[in-house]
DNA sequence: AAAAAAC
């Protein structure tokens, strides 16, 4: 199976070629030649399947049939976070790129000018979180009546986040007779409700089972005491083969407090969550997405959709409340088949969402033991000679590591040439930031697979 | 118990 039996045009099996990519992932597969049909679609898969891609091929195809240049905009996506949304926007110029279509990123937090300027020229695409497209929406700025293809994305998100009033309301400005997809990792009766009313028979496609964690992410519990969370991080972080890494809080301000210890301690980290204003979270993200940092801690508003390549692994700093929430931030890693690992630190408090996690995803997570000394075990796994570092327990050689420039590049890696890889480790080549052509579409990162230390570990 | 999203 390849993008080319999927009934696409030319131009936008060129896009996708030169875009690195030659065969769809399965809901790219199953969804692209309904959607192509302009039949409704109900779409349950988990972020990092290729979903993006799913809707935004046929999307282009479909408006490039239409008039060339619209006076309205001709479909709309709706993204719970800003960020989503900006994401798909990025999707949209890479696959559209031999299409003159044009699209408008309608999202808070930034001045509304240039969208509204935007909009003046004419858009073919709007790509909008909920209360932008609203507010510019009561100021007269958007006409919707030639809207004929809706994207619902993330929709179990937008319920959690009491988007749905919202997302009822805009539909009912869109003309009835439409086309409109639906996607959601799972499937509460409110969502079911919401796609009763508003799609028409809707050809439902599900990809993953919803609310179970991939395969690919080896999963972890740690117990740790409330007040030593800290230094078991960095315990964890040492003795890890940590390429990249996201650290989910569940507050902010422990966000804040986290992030700052890690970079008195030398590490390379950055923050991302609400507080921090957008023009800022879009740098941290480019900042980790170049690898010029490696460490990202975040709130929950980094827990869903956001594609970053390569992150190694995903570290609970807190146990999520809600068990969906700890899907969804194991999901940052693991992407599109390649391997991830994912420890969740466990007090005292959190007998009760460890059950619930291990209810929803329906297996138990075993235990793992912190490393006893932060170094060692890995280098002693893979015969690397670190035996002068073996016995130090005064951190000196933790330290020689965080401070070095990037992160550790011990391992060979496929997509780099040898001669690369050589001194790696005193001078790290950019980490993360690959060619798509290596990856599949929206997805993916065929990089090093992460070694499982199971030195060091009971479960 | 929090976070996110419009100004």
């Amino acid at each position: 199976m390849t993008f080319a039996d999927l009934g696409l045009s030319d131009e936008l099996l060129k896009a996708v070629t030169e875009a690195g990519y030659d065969t769809p992932t399965p809901i790219q597969a199953q969804a692209i030649p309904p959607v192509l049909m302009m039949k409704d679609i109900i779409g349950i898969a988990q972020t990092g399947t290729g979903k993006t891609a799913s809707f935004v091929l046929p999307m282009i195809d479909i408006l490039a049939h239409g008039r060339a240049r619209a006076l309205m905009p001709r479909s709309l996506i709706l993204e719970p976070t800003r960020e989503l949304a900006a994401q798909v926007a990025e999707n949209f110029e890479k696959y559209g790129k031999y299409h003159k279509l044009s699209m408008a990123l309608l999202i808070g937090g930034v001045q509304m000018g240039d969208q509204i300027k935007a909009l003046e020229k004419g858009v073919d695409v709007l790509i909008a979180t909920p209360g932008r497209l609203m507010d510019l929406f009561q100021r007269g700025k958007i006409l919707l009546n030639g809207c004929n293809m809706l994207v619902i994305d993330e929709a179990d998100r937008m319920l959690d986040m009491g988007f749905i009033p919202d997302i009822e309301e805009i539909c009912t400005k869109l003309p009835a007779q439409r086309q409109t997809l639906l996607f959601s990792a799972t499937m509460p009766p409110v969502i079911k409700k919401l796609a009763d009313r508003f799609l028409s028979n809707p050809k439902s496609i599900e990809v993953a089972r919803p609310a179970t964690a991939s395969t690919n992410i080896t999963q972890h519990l740690v117990k740790v005491d409330s007040r030593k969370k800290r230094e078991a991080l960095r315990a964890l972080l040492d003795a890890q083969d940590v390429q990249s890494a996201v650290i989910f809080c569940n507050r902010k301000t422990t966000v804040r407090e986290l992030n700052k210890s890690l970079q008195r301690h030398g590490y390379r980290s950055g923050e991302i969550h609400g507080d921090i204003d957008q023009s800022s979270r879009i740098a941290e993200l480019e900042r980790f997405r170049d690898g010029k940092v490696n460490i990202l801690v975040a709130s929950d508003v980094a827990a869903r959709g956001l594609d970053i390549k390569g992150v190694s692994h995903v570290f609970n700093f807190d146990a999520p409340w809600h068990p969906d929430d700890y899907v969804h931030r194991i999901g940052r890693t693991g992407r599109a088949g390649a391997k991830g690992v994912a420890f969740t630190f466990v007090t005292n408090e959190d007998a009760e969402a460890i059950d619930n996690i291990q209810k929803l995803i329906g297996t138990k997570i075993a235990y793992a033991d912190l490393p006893a000394g932060a170094d060692a075990p890995q280098a002693e796994m893979r015969g690397e000679g670190r035996s002068e570092n073996r016995d130090r327990k005064d951190g000196r050689r933790r330290d020689d590591k965080r401070r070095a420039d990037g992160p550790r590049e011990d391992r060979p890696r496929e997509d780099r040439p040898r001669a690369d890889r050589k001194d790696s480790r005193a001078v790290p080549p950019p980490p993360r930031r690959r060619d798509a052509a290596e990856d599949g579409p929206d997805e993916g990162w065929n990089g090093p697979v992460p070694e499982f230390l199971s030195v060091g570990f009971s479960g």
